[in-house]
DNA sequence: ATATGTGCAAATGCTTTGCAACGCC
DNA sequence: GGCGTTGCAAAGCATTTGCACATAT
């Protein structure tokens, strides 16, 4: 089914997979990762950090999200298993949702609509705590001046 | 909370209105809605069309989805109530979702994460049987060939 | 040695914006 | 008449691609 060579240890992909795997905690978009990197000094551009990000996700030990806006998000979860995320619009938190009854109640959902069941995706997309109390606060300021 | 001035009842904005109405059951991309209206004779650009399109989503009438390729759809919702999507991937056909324990379900999972559990949105991306179906065989005919 | 990966610059494709002309109200 | 709307061309942005060079195996 896949036709794929071996991927190479480049010094970028090394990089660029230990980066992921320390700040597996939340979504992040190419760009910011790619910020990451440098930052921790690497030297990896954007074209190849995208290259990886994509092939990674190809090889399925990555999983991209799309914003509501169009920007693509990447992360590598814990659960190598079919899951689900729940992604905080604001800051990327993420939470992987392996949730039998979820499951149960899409599959139902799609074989009543006349829809294939078994490789549905979907990722929530609402706000951490944090940030909902965050903008609540700064919406306060904005009206205060 | 919001300070959008009356829309005026332009050709434009009528025959968009006119076009989704039309097409209720599948979301689409901007581009193709405006093939449509060309189609139908309409002489509104696309930049209009965008335009509108956002326009209607900030009035919430019409409801707006993300492909995971970064482009966005855009459908004209028969409920106005709150409710989800299940979107087939390759030909946009929609069923809209009032599933009550779906949405008991999130609300849960969101609690439970620490998550603000109101404005919560998701849609189901997957496949038709048609489509699914249709796919199918014309992998037998790639293999084939 | 040779197929792959990398980096830069340029191209792509969707979407938005600036601005002058236009048309609702 | 005045302000929102339209349309075109141009800009914006995230992402991809072409190509020459570097590098893993």
């Amino acid at each position: 089914m896949k036709e794929m060579p071996e991927p190479r240890r480049t010094k970028q992909r090394t990089e660029l997979w230990k980066a992921l795997g320390s700040e597996q905690e939340r979504f992040r978009t190419a760009q910011e990762i790619h910020s990451l990197l440098q930052q921790g000094g690497s030297s990896a551009g954007l074209t190849t950090t995208y290259r990886n990000l994509n092939r990674f996700t190809a090889e399925g030990i990555v999983h991209m999200a799309t914003r509501n806006d169009g920007e693509k998000l990447f992360r590598r979860c814990r659960s190598p298993q079919h899951h689900h995320h729940l992604i905080c619009r604001a800051c990327g938190k993420t939470v992987e949702l392996l949730d039998r009854s979820l499951e149960d109640r899409i599959k139902n959902i799609s074989r009543r609509s006349r829809f294939y069941g078994r490789d549905h995706e979907l990722d929530i997309f609402s706000m951490c705590l944090e940030c909902k109390t965050a903008r609540a606060s700064s919406t306060v300021e904005r009206r205060r001046s």
